[in-house]
DNA sequence: TCAAAAGTGTTAATAGTACACCCATGA
DNA sequence: TCATGGGTGTACTATTAACACTTTTGA
């Protein structure tokens, strides 16, 4: 590289850059975000997200994998960028550009013994407790650009067990965005996606008649490339 | 801060911080972006976005604000983070994180004379030349993330004049959306929009009949807040 | 036997799409 | 007078929304 070259960079400044992870899961109804109670400075007492500082050898993407790996034991887990928070207070100890990324967890999968060791909890997106920096506004901001994926694009499954009865994916649609769903109209809709399809087995526990179980054939989708689901 | 706190900052890495803006406008029934034709080290000779490097006081917003003033003249104008890019290789002279942004522009009121201090060129998004880094993607993201927008929110009309006819702004809605809508249909709904009006102004340039010139009223938009064309 | 959730079709309302001719004007 | 773009309404189609009862089974 010229002098020039290297001038260009080098009369700027540097900052730390961050990943702020927004893990999302469904359970009791509910979808939960995974926070931490942070018990080291800075910021101790307060609730955050799980985050971590960019390294030089990874992206933004790699790093914000590496911190769900390390918070929840998952790897290949989907996630989707939702922005990149840099106002100037946003982190009293340091300028700090953050960037947040979004995940869809399937809560049985997860390593539940690893929130011991960093004081982890799911709190409720619908109640969320006060928390620290510019993360309330991350988790919105996350949780809008959920809603809107999930009518057109099949991420929705991400937080659901492989298979799963109608009542449970209809109950996730609901939480999701905000609405109820007309239960036939909901179940017309699904029978028309065809890579939602029966597994034939029978799900016993949430009722007694019991419930027919499905699963999402990600193949069929990729062929047909088609969703709708309210 | 404690010691702690500071080694919680200091054992990390720190990045360049850059933005590039994706200027977009309309003319000539194109939608339009403008490049640089560097004619400076690095990547001399390249066709870039226009961008620069994050500095220690301002915001990633302030700093995409600066970057558009300083190459179109115009302040308080309608931008919208597209995403941040972190590839290892995406800038070979240095690790360089950069976020993209894409604002939208009238045409006749920026400063035009100052594309020749800096190689400015307009071109088609249609006909993209080759450019440098991973720009392509920016923009190819930038105007995917303006079709979807604009479908329900009233931001095309940054791209106009104050007041525009009812051809040139469906023209407008065809390019970005990529394709022909029904005359009658697409007035009919402009119709609906009663933050659409008539400024009672008629334009001779278009045509020789003379076209009712229109205008966006915020201020009703605003009282409203329902907006769809097509 | 009954409470609780599963499962199932039809009709009405709404939204979206297709379509063709007359008008006003300047060259 | 004619070429050019401006302006207008109706009928059809597709999509979405509303709605209620029967089935199965374990407690």
């Amino acid at each position: 590289m010229t002098q020039k070259a290297k001038e260009y960079y080098r009369d700027n400044p540097q900052f730390y850059v961050a990943v702020d992870c927004i893990i999302f899961a469904f359970e009791n109804d509910e979808l939960q975000v995974l926070l931490q109670q942070r018990n080291f400075e800075p910021f101790r007492g307060e609730k955050t997200l799980l985050g971590g500082f960019l390294q030089d050898e990874e992206s933004l993407e790699e790093a914000a994998q590496r911190v769900l790996q390390f918070h929840t034991g998952l790897t290949n887990i989907y996630m989707e960028q939702v922005g990149t928070f840099s106002a100037l207070d946003r982190d009293p100890g340091a300028r700090v550009i953050s960037t947040a990324y979004y995940a869809l967890i399937d809560k049985n999968l997860y390593d539940s013994a690893l929130l011991k060791e960093y004081d982890g909890e799911w709190v409720s997106t619908d109640h969320l407790p006060s928390i620290h920096f510019d993360h309330t506004k991350m988790i919105e901001q996350a949780r809008e650009l959920l809603r809107r994926k999930i009518s057109f694009s099949p991420v929705g499954f991400n937080l659901l067990p492989p298979s799963f009865t109608l009542a449970q994916l209809q109950r996730l649609y609901e939480v999701i965005l905000g609405q109820e769903i007309d239960k036939r109209n909901f179940r017309k809709r699904v029978s028309e996606m065809q890579f939602i399809e029966k597994t034939g087995e029978i799900d016993k526990v949430s009722s007694r008649r019991g419930a027919s179980l499905f699963q999402f054939n990600m193949e069929k989708y990729n062929l047909i490339h088609e969703f709708k689901l309210k």
